[in-house]
DNA sequence: CCCATTATGGACCGAGCAGTCCAAACTTAG
DNA sequence: CTAAGTTTGGACTGCTCGGTCCATAATGGG
């Protein structure tokens, strides 16, 4: 799994390595893009090009998918401390504000979408994004167990069903989002599965 | 709007026109791509670059765009005639079936998908889903209209909303199916959605 | 049959861009 | 201090690909 880390790493070097990926990131967050190219990179993060292919040898997709990598998990802590205790209606209701929110203000933009349109068909892409819906989802698995624990949920409803609607319903609302500049469709989801939870 | 028909198109011009389009839609289904050059457009369908310029005038954006257009005729097309009809039931899991059918035959290609991927961020891409989505929708919200009218579903449910999360769901749940290849997340939102119908 | 219009072939161009390479600057262990 | 290893600069290469251009063939109306 991963590459070896080819031989050592100076703190300086760990640090550009770094600014490379975050600088990166930061561009892709912006409302330019579409495409990246590494001569952007270059420029935004103040670096060259040797340098960029000395801290990624496999060139640009390399990078890139470390930058998904480092977006991903941007995602779900933005949702935290709420994705982390679905304990209550209230929790649950905090949690589906923060989704909401988190993605109004990042509107159309979408770095991770930006970033699987340009890496999106290779083995590690796709690995990427499967990881991170399954970790979202195993929160919210965990979240209903603990409802139906505490009897709010009925118990006969399936979790991993009903987390995969959620994991489904969010995905779709944030593409609708980034079409039509609009959260009408992730609230109308995250509503009427809450709504599903609660029994109506 | 769109744009004039340049000059004319003899019967023979418009032949051609369809043959690229089409042939251009047919690569897109495969499961080659993730770039389609105009060369391979080429190639496929036997014309040559003037050609692919004389009828689409400004370029490899307008081709493409068309090419999405023809394609999301598909997809509607292709839930006929369930999606026109849902007035029981029984033809909400008919019309559930067809969806989770053709999306599971089409497996990890989308064709629209690799579509907007290219032309992504352009204001005509924006523009076709736009279009496509809201006559999905607004199918849904006939169906559900009509299910209230018959009292099969309880009138204080805001049929706008909930097509909403239909179609939200639907399009993350295809888009998990390209990373995972797996319909899972799909049918649970389809099945979630149509329980909330039904009142659970 | 002739001319205007349309259709087609394909050589060519130029920009953009990923990736290579070598030399220079620095860090650090011994 | 020095040698081995790491980091950095940036010129250069090679290729892909959208788009242009002009020449030739087909077509069809009068």
């Amino acid at each position: 799994m991963g590459y070896r880390c080819h031989v050592a790493l100076t703190e300086k070097g760990r640090a550009t390595r770094e600014r490379i990926i975050v600088g990166a990131a930061e561009y892709l967050r912006g409302d330019i893009p579409g495409e990246v190219t590494l001569d952007d990179i270059r420029a935004i993060t103040g670096t060259s090009k040797s340098q960029i292919f000395h801290y990624f040898p496999a060139g640009k997709e390399e990078l890139l998918l470390e930058v998904a990598r480092y977006e991903s998990r941007r995602v779900l802590d933005d949702q935290q401390p709420h994705l982390g205790s679905l304990t209550s209606w209230a929790a649950w209701n905090r949690w589906r504000d923060a989704v909401v929110a988190r993605y109004r203000a990042q509107g159309r933009n979408c770095p991770l979408g930006a970033l699987m349109a340009q890496v999106g068909s290779t083995p590690g892409a796709a690995e990427v994004v499967t990881a991170l819906l399954a970790q979202w989802q195993a929160h919210l698995i965990q979240g209903i167990t603990q409802m139906q624990a505490v009897g709010l949920v009925r118990p006969e409803l399936d979790s991993d069903r009903v987390s995969a609607a959620f994991i489904a319903g969010i995905q779709g609302g944030v593409q609708v989002l980034r079409s039509t500049g609009s959260t009408r469709h992730l609230e109308a989801t995250l509503d009427a599965l809450i709504d599903h939870l609660r029994g109506v």
